[in-house]
DNA sequence: ACCTGAACACCGTTCAAGT
DNA sequence: ACCTGAACACCGTTCAAGT
């Protein structure tokens, strides 16, 4: 939960100026738009809601960002551009490629928990084109992942085929790990209990009642872990049917 | 692409009665809807059209369905509901539970690729119990494949872990394959291409131009297949694990 | 240069009223 | 019983006008 949500309108001040001076910019929207939907989800983000929020009326949000949608697109980029202000995270190999990918993976993982209700946004905009594939729509990593694989040896068909492997593990694990953190939800009501835990209406479905518990239990962290190993693997496989082939 | 979808409103008659006479139902309202996401898009879809679709004012709607956030949800049942028509999809384990799996896992991506518009609401609308998993969204699936596995050998955990790894497969593997059939899209605006497809930006990107080629086939079809094979070898590894441990 | 008022076309939703 | 007209509160977006 976050405060300092509410209906104020004034931006926090941090170590800014007593705010109400500082002027408009798209990077001020961007980043405000951004911590809406880490506070509220998507579904409550209105570009007059926003305007209140940075002190300002809608119409004034236009001079600096083309439209919501638009704007939508900057919030993703804006998510993205965080995994490349992380040092570490797109450097090129240099303990193997192993450690490449992995370092990779956890640094995209990182930003899908830092933002679980906008990640699905990552996630969900339409591709723009094939090497841009969610939830790694950023061509300076594509670039990297592609470089690095291939200067480890990977042939071009195989770059291409781990590329896409890579993607869509990501896709779904931290789609379903942000899910259970409580994403998307429609309006604003988050989900409530119905107070009786026992009457689930699960009487028809006598083994998803008895495994209720470690169903509900979250092993994403290990999952996520392991399936990089097993990814990871793969691609060893594909390496060396490479050089041999 | 449809036809039929224009604003004559009527609906299209089939073995039906001269329509305008067939009264409003969830059923009908739901189907429309789906029919309406499958041309359209998401975005465009809207109560007021909807009804237009349906020869009646948008208010109609209100007496069969409580709301648009609620219809979508509805969407979503029905898409999931075309599997269990499947008769064959939801079977038990007959020739071992890799068949059953892989059964399962066809009819839920014949699924996607006939809605591959509308199957985004199926990944991201909120599941509603960690044992609805997106997109296995179905407790008749859920229990189906718990059954089917426990009943095979494997112990509660290891069920639920295959239970895990199987959703976030399918959802990785399905969502980028719809999104590449062109899913979302922001308002209605199909993406168009700019023309010129050798000035693409990508002068800084060396290796991602020289991939684009394998970067753009779609491989799709057999890498689902790849996966899955994987993902069914390291069931057994579960299983084996399981009996011996 | 930067923001706003007023307006437009469109939403989802409600409810009393029509047939 | 089933549908609609009219209305409400809210959208995104535009543009001439204010400071």
């Amino acid at each position: 939960m976050e405060e300092q949500l509410d209906a104020d309108a004034e931006v926090v001040a941090g170590p800014d100026l007593p705010s109400a001076r500082v002027p408009l910019s798209e990077e001020r929207i961007v980043e405000a738009a951004l911590s809406f939907i880490d506070g509220h989800g998507l579904a409550g983000l209105t570009m007059r809601r926003l305007g209140q929020r940075l002190g300002v009326e809608a119409m004034s949000l236009y001079r600096y960002v083309p439209g919501r949608e638009a704007m939508l697109d900057l919030v993703v980029q804006s998510m993205i551009d965080q995994l490349q202000e992380d040092a570490e995270v797109l450097r090129r190999p240099e303990n193997g490629w192993q450690d490449f990918v992995q370092r990779l993976a956890h640094g995209v993982r990182r930003v899908a928990l830092m933002h679980p209700r906008a990640f699905p946004l990552v996630a969900s905009r339409p591709p723009e084109a094939p090497w841009l594939r969610p939830p790694l729509r950023n061509l300076d990593w594509v670039e990297t992942f592609l470089a690095g694989l291939h200067q480890e040896g990977f042939d071009d068909v195989t770059c291409a085929g781990a590329y896409r492997a890579f993607t869509s593990f990501l896709l779904g694990h931290l789609l379903l790990e942000v899910a259970n953190h409580g994403a998307d939800v429609g309006p604003l009501d988050v989900l409530e209990d119905d107070g009786d835990p026992s009457r689930d209406g699960l009487e028809r479905y006598p083994t998803v009642l008895r495994l209720r518990e470690p169903l509900s239990q979250d092993h994403a962290a290990v999952e996520f872990e392991e399936s990089l190993e097993e990814l990871l693997e793969r691609m060893a496989l594909m390496l060396s049917e490479t050089s041999s082939g």
